[in-house]
DNA sequence: CTATTTCGTCATGGCGGTTTACAAATTAGT
DNA sequence: ACTAATTTGTAAACCGCCATGACGAAATAG
């Protein structure tokens, strides 16, 4: 029932778990926080007849919800229909909050959305975090935390979990980063630098930008798949409105996809992986720039002011793209293909030779490709979200923790 | 709560449905199912214990299920340790049987099977279905199908469901065929031309051949890969125990993810795809040998003496596949990968190639593969044991039925 | 032969949603 | 204006489902 986003959860009917009345109200006490959450204010008349139940049974369940803070009741709704009017309810505007954070290789930031799904704090500090060991990062970024708590409790709101986005591979545990190149961290265990006492989570930034354009975006569907780069090239594969994690958790390594198998050595150990035409650093050398920082922005310029060197390298890693592309969609046959992070920003040159590179490999009509509208931003609001989803999904756990 | 083949089911806490105390009630009724007919025999206090309710509830749900005749007491057990033997309660032989059936390129085959999970009753018809209109085809599949149900009859069973394997694409209504190449057919509704009255369920038998791996597989893990090859090259995506569909029920097209982007043209309109190195077409020419009956054979048996050319041939393919599979596994991170259907037959002389190209190009450790022990056996099974599944997922569903 | 353990069942009770009834608050009709 | 109709929210009685506790039945242990 939860959105799992590392847990191991055993589903289907083959879980042992068994059928108590209480898991029934808990179910039910999350369909309500669900309803009132998505469709705005609503009557428990309104309640009662969208998730199925007798307008009693909601009343019982809205109590219970109000007496916990999750519900507010707005008062009597406008009447312009027949009978009495509904009193409108609301998901509570200060209580549990999601505090998401992001460890950048050049920034760290942190923010605190409430179950409204507002934003009602945030922190960013900009820090080069390249190869700098995890303490003073993390130190860094929980000052950020304490500094956005300490103004979302002066906002009436308590911090249900913690959620942080990093530019790396985590283990299943969410709380391990195995390996973020960037930052050259291997088997740090984040949640020994990190405030104690709240519940945290740790992902993958690709990760929490899929969430957060599945939660937030305009049509995001419920089977998409999800490409984004930081510096190098990562997916999230969303599958019937859920993340796919793999075994290890480690699914979603866009980046070392074969595109050309006799092509350039990578460092996984393999040849011709699409990071070696579409990773940051090949771009770039493609593109006659040197690394540095805001490498993005200025390539995005180059090419908008008509640099026909920088344009020639975006052609070409949209086209790796779109052949890496269309061996992921044809395995998975996604409804569509969401271009966020980094790439967002080049999508004007990246997409005409994707898109045709896609259309022309696929027997039918393409996968469609867009652009996220949530750009940069993705990664930190999908990690707060992730935790009032997780306190709509179980309320009746949070209740108990006021 | 079923076990999903095509259906399209909103998941995760976002569904509408309320939660009553029926649910409650068919859910324990299946977990009571499941766990008899996967734990083999067991007493009411055993069945309690392990999926958590209490004796005195078990006694009521198995009652009802002995009642409807899905389940059967035994007797008393063999006492063997201190206390009153429980009473040994098993899943009926002679209840609800799921009929599963395979339209091959060459063979028609249907079978019988019975909740325990024994194949019952069982035909196979060898005859040339390529380029065969559907007519005819599935006119001689339903003459099998009313043999099978009838030989089950006889031994006291009656037929839960029908589940059709197909050479094939199938859309996400689990009736209609949209391209099966090999047979020439093209958006086919095979519900009409099948014996009504009996549920249906159609669906790649690649699909159906990872579901058996899954179902009846000695150590099969709750994610994999499943690759199987007729004339095609087919996967399955199982991912925590459930099959992936992707949104027009395609996913798992692994034949046509590119694998040298500049190689040969396929009849997909993309160029270098799997097939057209690792295709039934493919090898034969690169074997120098002529299409014909029972090609895989033949190929097997050329390479087991020895032939240079046939090994080369093998060779290549596995080389292909796994340059498909190191992108499929970084996509995914399957616990492993199995081969199955034709591609089992001639592991031996795939597999060092394969496994070798998805060593060198994985970091870490890479993906376990293994082959399927069974066989070409394997849609055929799957398709029977999914109406098993069914009707264990929801056993008040089929006791109304009777 | 008695004490102990375990099994299956029955009676009782608690919990959760439904049903039924009713007062409250609005609109529609005369 | 006043009544009828409609809709909302709540309270009381009811039913279904599982838990609890007690009991007889059937085995082992001493």
């Amino acid at each position: 029932m939860s959105t799992p986003l590392n847990r191991t959860r055993p589903a289907g009917p083959e879980r042992a778990l068994p059928d108590t009345q209480q898991g029934m109200r808990r179910r039910n006490l999350s369909r309500v926080m669900h309803t009132v959450g998505a469709e705005g204010p609503l009557s428990r008349a309104a309640v009662a007849s969208r998730i199925g139940l007798t307008r009693a049974a909601v009343s019982t369940l809205v109590d219970e919800l109000i007496r916990s803070g999750l519900l507010e009741e707005l008062g009597p709704e406008r009447p312009g229909r027949v009978g009495r009017p509904g009193s409108a309810l609301a998901v509570s505007g200060n209580g549990p909050a999601g505090i998401g954070a992001e460890v950048g290789v050049d920034h760290l930031a942190v923010c605190a959305v409430d179950l409204r799904g507002r934003v009602r704090a945030r922190a960013v500090r900009h820090v080069p975090n390249r190869d700098r060991s995890p303490e003073p990062v993390l130190g860094g970024l929980t000052a950020l935390i304490h500094r956005v708590v300490a103004e979302a409790e002066g906002e009436g709101l308590w911090p249900a979990g913690l959620a942080v986005a990093v530019p790396g591979l985590v283990a299943r545990d969410a709380r391990t980063v195995v390996r973020a190149p960037n930052l050259g961290w291997l088997d740090t265990d984040v949640g020994d630098l990190l405030p104690p006492g709240l519940p945290l989570t740790v992902a993958n930034e690709a990760n929490f930008g899929a969430l957060a354009e599945l939660w937030l975006g305009e049509d995001t569907p419920r089977d998409f798949l999800h490409v984004s780069a930081e510096i190098g090239i990562g997916a999230a594969v969303v599958v019937d409105g859920r993340l796919l994690h793999g075994n290890r958790g480690f699914a979603g390594e866009l980046g070392h996809v074969p595109v050309w198998p006799d092509g350039p050595a990578c460092a996984c150990g393999g040849r011709g992986c699409l990071e070696q035409y579409a990773g940051e650093e090949a771009v770039l050398r493609a593109a006659g720039m040197e690394p540095g920082e805001d490498r993005v922005g200025l390539l995005a310029g180059r090419a908008e002011q008509g640099d026909a060197q920088v344009r020639r390298a975006l052609h070409g890693a949209g086209t790796a793209l779109g052949i890496a592309l269309t061996g992921a969609v044809n395995l998975l046959d996604p409804q569509s293909v969401v271009l966020g992070g980094a790439l967002s920003g080049l999508a004007p040159w990246l997409l005409p030779s994707l898109r045709s590179e896609l259309a022309r490999r696929t027997a039918g009509p393409a996968c469609p490709v867009t652009v996220s509208a949530l750009g940069s931003e993705g990664p930190l609001l999908g990690a707060a979200h992730s935790v009032v989803r997780e306190v709509l999904d179980d309320p009746a756990a949070v209740a108990g923790r006021v």
